[in-house]
DNA sequence: ATTATCTATAGATCTATAGATAATGC
DNA sequence: ATTATCTATAGATCTATAGATAATGC
């Protein structure tokens, strides 16, 4: 039953991946190794040949799933024609995000739960994102008279994580779509 | 064992703020009843006298935790002397509202949970108190050029939320603060 | 007599480990 | 010979239930 080298790593990838998805739809305390393991189509035996326990795990998925997201935002913008904010912005809160956590944002999905957890790494992992996403915003947006660039990145941050958020709660559609509609147009405005 | 009808109620209610309490400190999967009966001051064989399940508990608890929250803003609102919006915001985004999560916002601590549950009553719970939020602060902006004042509660409501999640899942306190401080800027400067 | 709470436990699930197995890689 | 993965299981924990107990309230 033993594999080669190589499938063994891609074998750990793959329970990665499964692991990112599975943990932003179904919370960390959602899923067991067990069902993490079958997803990535081995058996849950296995799981500590490759990784020392189930909170090593959840930091590894989450630095993959936070880095992964910002890397698509990237090539999303510039493949885009327009401006790099309002395609962000738009994509960020569109219902398509809200409507897939499983491939969406893990602030919005699971900052909260992170902040709980008894494990400092796994902060470290979001913070070190976060400061990942701002230097990106930063970049999007220009100084202006009252709010320099880095506080309108952390403000326009704030506001697109919790639109998505509150927008991911409520269950009236409309209300939904306001949140994600408002917030956008709110982060847009003050450019 | 038994106890008078008022002392049960007492007791049930004992429960609710016991579990409104551990759930925004610890998650609704990170405490169980025992806990939660033993922090009021029971044992955990009572627990199906007063409530039909677990996620009936986390339903009551909820809606005590947002109505209380809410009612705590307008008295706090009320009774400061300066404009409604700041007293608000600087309340809200202050340091003592992102140490004391246990007795904080449960949009900023358990919505992204709440929005994973299957029990769609809970998100009834959240869709209403979001609304109750939504009109307080509604009340509190006036329409302007560009932007109607729900919208603006929307958009301003998303910003406090996603500010204080943030602010909660770093570790650097000076970027914790600055979340705060730049997500308060941003939201009193479109005023 | 009724019933709120207690002790005790069933049954399910979850993390982590032990030992077997079979394919890799020296 | 080494080792990635498998089957099986230990030990802890969690929700929910059963039946006992003792104080209330008719």
């Amino acid at each position: 039953m033993k594999v080669s080298r190589e499938q063994a790593e891609r074998n750990r990838r793959e329970v990665v991946a499964s692991a990112a998805r599975l943990f932003r739809e179904h919370g960390f305390d959602g899923i067991g190794l067990g069902e993490v393991m079958r997803a990535a189509g081995l058996t849950h035996g296995g799981f500590y040949k490759q990784f020392d326990s189930k909170e090593g795990l959840v930091r590894e998925a989450m630095a993959a799933a936070l880095e992964r997201g910002r890397a698509k935002w990237k090539e999303r913008i510039a493949a885009s024609a327009g401006d790099a904010l309002p395609t962000f912005v738009e994509g960020y809160l569109s219902p398509a995000h809200r409507d897939n956590p499983a491939d969406g944002c893990a602030f919005a999905a699971l900052a909260a739960e992170a902040a709980r957890r008894s494990d400092p790494q796994l902060r470290e992992v979001f913070e070190e994102q976060a400061r990942g996403y701002l230097d990106m915003l930063g970049s999007m947006l220009d100084d202006q008279p009252g709010a320099r660039s880095r506080d309108r990145a952390l403000a326009t941050l704030s506001t697109v994580v919790g639109a998505l958020l509150m927008s991911r709660v409520v269950i009236d559609p409309e209300l939904s779509d306001d949140f994600l509609r408002a917030a956008a147009a709110a982060v847009l405005r003050t450019t």
